[in-house]
DNA sequence: GTTAGCACTCGTGTTATTTGAGTGCTAATA
DNA sequence: TATTAGCACTCAAATAACACGAGTGCTAAC
């Protein structure tokens, strides 16, 4: 079990750890005046600290720096969640400004979010899976193409363009659109493409001439390709960290963050609420010595989006977990104005 | 004037420059057998070139580099256009491809582009200057919300969301939306402002209850903000090349290259045909240690954008025009392919 | 006009040396 | 018994000293 002083030491350590990304050694402390003992006896509390996993040192005559389980036990047990007045404010400004839309705020969101901290922000959007179709168009823009359009119920906007057969007319196509809005609006967006095939290519069969060299055609329209989308904000940002003073580590970095789908399925995973993976905690390889905050948000009834920041182990936990908590309500709420009366 | 010898000189030393990124000396170019002179000769010559400017030393006893004179003389006269037979069949590939819409297309080109070279490559969509409007449409989504969407007579299609002001009723929307179609049908996005400020407020003032607080409401829909997009590939491809060994120098990179609006602004500026700007014959502070190759391409008539590769002045000149001139070419040739029925 | 030869330069890489902040341990102190 | 002072020891980082080698310029010979 850990003494009182110890925890303090503890605690000093990693504030000032975080803070000059410099290990911190028994003597400094001890003169700085934060703490009412002598060098020698914190030097014992160190070590002992170290015994127990939550310190390290660089090498053998060097100060500590914290370990994993260290930062692990602050953020568990050391942390007063620090609430930040001024940094809401920001936010609310944001969630005011008047006619963005959804894709916009999140947008907006992400880069402030890494402004104000400097670490590398990423949100992922509302996944669709209980989004529904709300309305179908296929527009002809010329003899060979068109542009098909989805709308869903939260006013989320998908469009593709598209080169059409040679054989359609367009009254069959107006046909088809009017057909297919029949059957399809309500149906979730996930489930299109089995209720198309189920319920629609039978009926279009009867009503449509060859029908079969239209089918494939169709079926791409409704087919979505992932939609999941993710905003980024900061990549350049996170260089102002030391622990990025390295070229290879910088290198390592932008490979990952470019990687788009790595990042979604790192978020999709999230539950609710805030996450805090230190380290090695973080299953990718590649960001085993990040650390990644998450916290959820809500859009709806179910349907939820993760944002997170991607920064150093040595990462200014208060700030960015009362950041991201406060971030996170306020993106909930925005999006139930915006969309409350539409359920 | 240069003599044939000298030409060779210049010529030589820049290729293997280009190649190794190390300065090249007269003994070591004498070994390798590349011209069949002694090192004193090529010595001489060294030495005179340097006079003229064309060659540097990184310090006093050190191999000659290129200067970006050297590099302008050698893109102007020492260059014979290498026609990349494999990279065009890439590209072909891509511009085969089926349902990918332009900008899918573009994407990938970007992608591509910067893979073949390890350069990072930005291509700008084409201008809509010229483009039409060609429907318009608003979706009620609640009470509160809509999205309108904005369809062009290319097929791009614009969308936003927007919340409705109490008062307006979906009747009233209807006929809004209706004499705006009317009124806006084939009228070019740039000009839908002006055409709704002059011919449309006095219309609908007319036909509509307490117009005034739908005015600024419908506006907002139609002025476009910059819809100009840019499609950047390969950001982190360029931290392979060595002149990115220095974390600074990354650093300014990417603080550069994520301010969307001043590259935008570098590349718009651009006239047709391939164009070269080495090291500080750009104008923009933050590459004036590189070299950006631009190309543009049309759609239609008129309207064009630009695609561009930068990298550092040692850029392998020969393979990034010839490549750049080839995706120029199919570029245009796939946007006309596209769209050639659509005037 | 070309080349060989030679003295000189200077970045790079290696090895020694110094310095200073840190540690662990032991003995003295409150 | 808990704390502190003192001391010997460690090691990263900074600095200096040195050799090496690829390069240059220049002069004289071919």
């Amino acid at each position: 079990m850990l003494t009182e002083r110890q925890l303090l030491v503890l605690q000093i350590i990693i504030d000032d750890f975080i803070e000059t990304a410099h290990p911190v050694g028994s003597r400094a402390l001890s003169k700085k005046g934060s703490i009412p003992y002598s060098a020698a006896t914190i030097r014992n509390d160190m070590a002992d600290l170290e015994d127990m996993g939550f310190l390290e040192k660089t090498h053998s005559s060097s100060g500590r720096i914290p370990s994993e389980k260290g930062y692990r036990y602050y953020v568990d047990h050391l942390i007063a969640p620090l609430s930040s007045g001024q940094n809401i404010k920001i936010i609310r400004n944001i969630m005011k400004e008047g006619i963005y839309e959804f894709e916009q705020i999140v947008q907006m969101s992400a880069e402030v979010l890494s402004e104000l901290t400097n670490y590398t922000s990423i949100i992922i959007g509302p996944e669709l899976s209980e989004t529904k179709l709300k309305q179908l168009e296929i527009l002809p823009i010329s003899n060979h193409t068109a542009v098909a359009i989805l709308v869903t119920d939260t006013g989320h906007v998908e469009h593709r363009s598209i080169t059409v057969p040679e054989k359609i007319d367009l009254s069959d196509l107006e046909k088809m659109v009017n057909i297919l809005n029949d059957r399809l609006k309500g149906v979730p967006i996930i489930q299109l493409e089995k209720v198309f095939q189920k319920e629609i290519v039978g009926l279009l069969k009867r009503y449509i001439n060859d029908f079969g060299s239209t089918q494939h055609y169709l079926q791409a329209i409704i087919s979505q390709n992932n939609p999941v989308k993710l905003y980024i904000g900061g990549k350049s940002n996170i260089l102002m960290q030391p622990e990025f003073n390295d070229v290879d580590k910088i290198r390592s970095f932008y490979t990952m963050i470019e990687n788009e789908n790595e990042i979604a399925n790192l978020l999709k995973s999230k539950k609710d609420g805030i996450g805090i993976s230190i380290g090695n905690e973080n299953k990718v390889e590649a960001i085993k010595d990040l650390s990644l905050i998450t916290a959820t948000y809500q859009l709806g009834k179910d349907q939820m989006g993760t944002i997170a920041l991607l920064g150093p182990t040595r990462m200014e936990y208060k700030k960015v977990i009362s950041l991201l908590s406060s971030l996170s309500k306020e993106l909930s709420e925005a999006l139930y104005k915006w969309y409350k009366t539409s359920e």
